[in-house]
RNA sequence: GGGCCGUUAACUCAGGAGGUAGAGUAUCUGCCUUUUAAGCAGAGAGUCGUGGGUUCGAGUCCCGCACGGCCCA
């Protein structure tokens, strides 16, 4: 503890007084009956008659947030898991000894009331205390009532601070919890059922990410976090769990970013005798249904620009898209020379490789994503870029995948499931030899997944959205870091 | 990894051209029984992120480092 601090010493010799007088600063024999927002909801709307006749007690708890003090009354707001509410103490109504007592307390302070409900004169519903008890005692002043916390770096790393002071970002993780509710329920509904993969992969899988890497002592034995569950839900798939999700996190050891945090929250689903193009058609209805909830209509606000959810949204073929909004030269499509030459041109720096379809795809992602701003499919994805992608039927040399982006970002990547084990086989191989000269790749053939499709999956279209990314549109945050209760950050000095 | 910006009291922020640190909130003392950023009077509170350098003198100028933010890769 900061021992220097003047302020903290202060509140230590208060909470020693305390303890002197025999009053425990940390009990737990408090009961509340109520919560500020059931008192605001049943009373708000009252007359001042209908107020005065009420005669009910309410027991209520929380943190002082606020001191008005009188000298022989005092008004305080209280914060609890539900808001705010004022609380109006008078020395004639809890006594001296109480009142002096009172005197001593905080802000910060977690307090146990008893009392009835009034309205002052400036119209705020209150409750006048009868009764009161100290609950906690702070050691620490908390950050300033006006301004809040401000210092990004503070709110990251002391986010119980964060969320004491600014509504606005309790506001954001309630947005976010009750998204991933609503997903639970969209599935639930649809007779899907909610799974749990391995965390800890012996062979990383599923995407072409960096993997953390761990080590289990037991076994001896190396492990990967997962960068995608992806493998392993397939293997459901195979095992008859015909319409699965799940909702948790995944591992990239990779930048981070606004966009970019080392672990993140990934939806994927999986339903069998469906395709990819049910599966855009589901994620309008998903998407949309949440943004109607959420906002109460289809459009929404997103760091300045309108975004229209009304589906159906947008599907536009890869190629096409490079051609429309990229301008590219359709030789380019063909040449892989000329895609080479104009990825230069720009400065890329193709670091992928020079494959045509890795060529395409860097060129995509510099001149096609940031102008894909309202809610569009991108379909008819390159193979070579989509290892685990069902081949079109009509061209083999692209896959039934799409990606929807929104606000210039990759929001949801789904896709017919290549449940050919022959084909799988070789396209692991190829992925495998292309990425044989990068140091820091993990090169194992996942020979029981291929043994797993050897038995038989059935046609199964999937699906991964990105959880942290969705409730940033839907929060209007302009980093992942707003939506994370704790994103990673280098440790302090 | 590169560029730019930031780091001053518990919090939010000022500190011109180098002269030894300020405000508001919070805290403490006094007054105040319907206030709500309550009010009035007074007081205390700082390793100016960190380590060097320049200088008679550095919060301020120079260099390194740490942490954070934004942009780029």
């Amino acid at each position: 503890m900061d021992e220097t601090s003047e302020l903290i010493q202060q509140r230590i010799k208060k909470l020693e007084a305390l303890r002197k007088d025999g009053i425990d600063p940390y009990p737990n024999d408090f009961r509340a009956t109520h919560t500020s927002k059931d008192l605001h909801e049943a009373l708000d709307p009252l007359s001042d008659e209908e107020l005065k006749s009420a005669e009910e007690t309410f027991r209520l708890a929380g943190r002082i947030m606020a001191i008005r003090d009188f000298g022989k009354a005092s008004f305080i707001h209280i914060q609890d898991r539900k808001g705010r509410i004022q609380v109006y103490l008078q020395k004639d109504t809890v006594g001296d000894e109480a009142f002096r007592l009172f005197k001593t307390f905080d802000i910060g302070d977690f307090i146990g009331l008893e009392g009835k409900v009034f309205r002052t004169k400036t119209r705020e519903l209150t409750l006048q205390v009868q009764k009161f008890q100290l609950l906690v005692k702070s050691l620490r002043p908390l950050p300033e009532k006006w301004h809040g916390l401000t210092d990004i770096e503070a709110r990251y790393r002391q986010r119980y601070l964060d969320l004491i002071a600014n509504s606005r970002v309790k506001e954001i993780f309630l947005t976010r919890i009750m998204t991933i509710q609503k997903i639970r329920n969209f599935f639930i509904q649809r007779d899907f059922l909610e799974v749990e993969t391995p965390m800890l992969h012996p062979i990383p899988g599923g995407a072409t990410a960096k993997p953390f890497r761990t080590h289990h002592n037991a076994l001896d034995m190396e492990l990967y976090l997962r960068v995608a569950p992806e493998l392993f839900l397939k293997r459901l798939v195979i095992g008859g769990l015909e319409r699965i999700f799940e909702i948790n996190r995944s591992f990239r050891n990779e930048g981070v970013s606004t966009l970019h945090n080392p672990e993140f929250t990934m939806l994927e689903f999986y339903q069998s005798y469906a395709t990819y193009e049910e599966m855009m058609e589901m994620t309008e209805e998903l998407l949309s249904s949440i943004v109607k909830e959420i906002h109460g209509g289809l459009r929404l606000n997103y760091q300045g620009e309108e975004i229209d959810f009304t589906p159906p949204w947008r599907r536009l073929f890869y190629k096409e898209s490079l051609l429309e909004y990229g301008k590219v030269d359709p030789v380019i499509l063909k040449e892989p020379s000329r895609a080479i030459e104009l990825a230069k041109r720009l400065g890329l720096e193709l670091r992928r490789g020079t494959s045509h379809g890795k060529v395409l795809d860097d060129l995509f992602k510099e001149l096609v994503e940031p102008h894909l701003v309202q809610p569009t499919f991108i379909t008819h994805y390159p193979t070579e870029v989509s290892p685990l992608s069902r081949r079109n039927g009509k061209d083999m040399d692209v896959v039934d995948r799409f990606e929807l982006f929104i606000a210039g970002r990759e929001i949801a990547n789904g896709f017919s499931e290549l449940n050919d084990p022959v084909d799988q086989r070789e396209r692991f191989v190829r992925q495998l030899k292309e990425r044989a000269d990068e140091a820091d790749a993990v090169l194992n053939l996942d020979e029981d997944f291929l043994r797993a499709l050897e038995f038989g999956m059935p046609p199964t279209a999937g699906e991964g959205i990105g959880i942290d990314r969705w409730v940033m549109l839907l929060t209007d945050a302009p980093s992942i870091r707003d939506v994370i209760f704790f994103p990673l950050l280098r440790m302090e000095k």
